[in-house]
DNA sequence: GCAATTTAGTTTCAGATGAAACGAAAGCCA
DNA sequence: TGGCTTTCGTTTCATCTGAAACTAAATTGC
């Protein structure tokens, strides 16, 4: 169990989200989702709900959700699209913008927390052994049958 | 975004645990909850869900769930503790046993499968990555004013 | 041109979640 | 002994979640 990688990775993540969450709740009032929405659309400008959803990897009830109380609070602008009149258009506001540019730093910092521990080459290694996990857990890598 | 770092290990890890529960789910009939419950029984015996609560890493809400679950599927045992009649001990059934010999070897597999793109040098690299990450994950790690 | 299908996004529904409140039992201590 | 506190485990409640159903708009095929 304790040596079980994938049991340990779950744990981990689950503590290191928490925090992150925890922190982000604290200092921005942002849920989890509505900080990716508003992550994704500061760095790629305006977007439909189907274009947040790809870049964050939620689904789009989780979008549609963040996206909503996004446009309660006055973060994110919502428009119909003109030319597909089944899509919005979703953009920061300038109060959103003005979030956004604390969110990035503040992210940073968490990140740079987090690597503290480790030197400048085991954080190479770290990235490339991530990247092979990810092209790894891209393909279904648990057999249909099992 | 895609290189900060906490959030692709929290996608990657999203996408591994989802693959992973929906192998017990389709395999056992087991959610994720009950498959660590079942983990824990199995190796270290009788328990209260206090240590279970402790081995998985769970709230006691949780345990209290899935245990009420197993119990009803008749693959844990449980009864009164007459030391401590808070207490309740649990434990796997004939049953439970027999579904837990085959948890075993499969979650066995299911590593094989994830870690199979990487090199032995590299898996020991990750173990200790990942050792050195949850060293640092333990205390908190995000300033509590941020 | 228009029925059939696909796509965008929301709503509904049923289940999972965890914080907080809870009852019951045990421990503590005067 | 008898109150006060702590611990065990369950229940309640408010929230989050995603699958499926849904509306509206666009696209496809005939």
């Amino acid at each position: 169990m304790e040596d079980f990688l994938p049991y340990r990775l779950s744990v981990l993540m689950l503590r290191i989200s928490n925090a992150i969450a925890r922190s982000y709740e604290r200092r921005f009032r942002l849920t989890v989702p509505e900080w990716r929405v508003m992550a994704v659309l500061g760095r790629f400008g305006p977007l439909s709900a189907v274009g947040v959803a790809e870049k964050t990897q939620m689904d789009k009830v989780r979008v549609s959700r963040a996206v909503a109380r996004l446009v309660a609070s006055g973060r994110v602008s919502r428009r119909v699209d003109p030319v597909d009149r089944r899509r919005s258009v979703l953009a920061l506001t300038a109060e959103g913008r003005a979030v956004h540019r604390e969110i990035v730093p503040h992210a940073r910092r968490v990140e740079a927390r987090l690597l503290a521990g480790l030197a400048p080459a085991e954080r190479v290694q770290l990235d490339r052994l991530v990247a092979k996990l990810e092209a790894r857990a891209e393909t279904p890598f648990v057999a249909e049958a099992e």
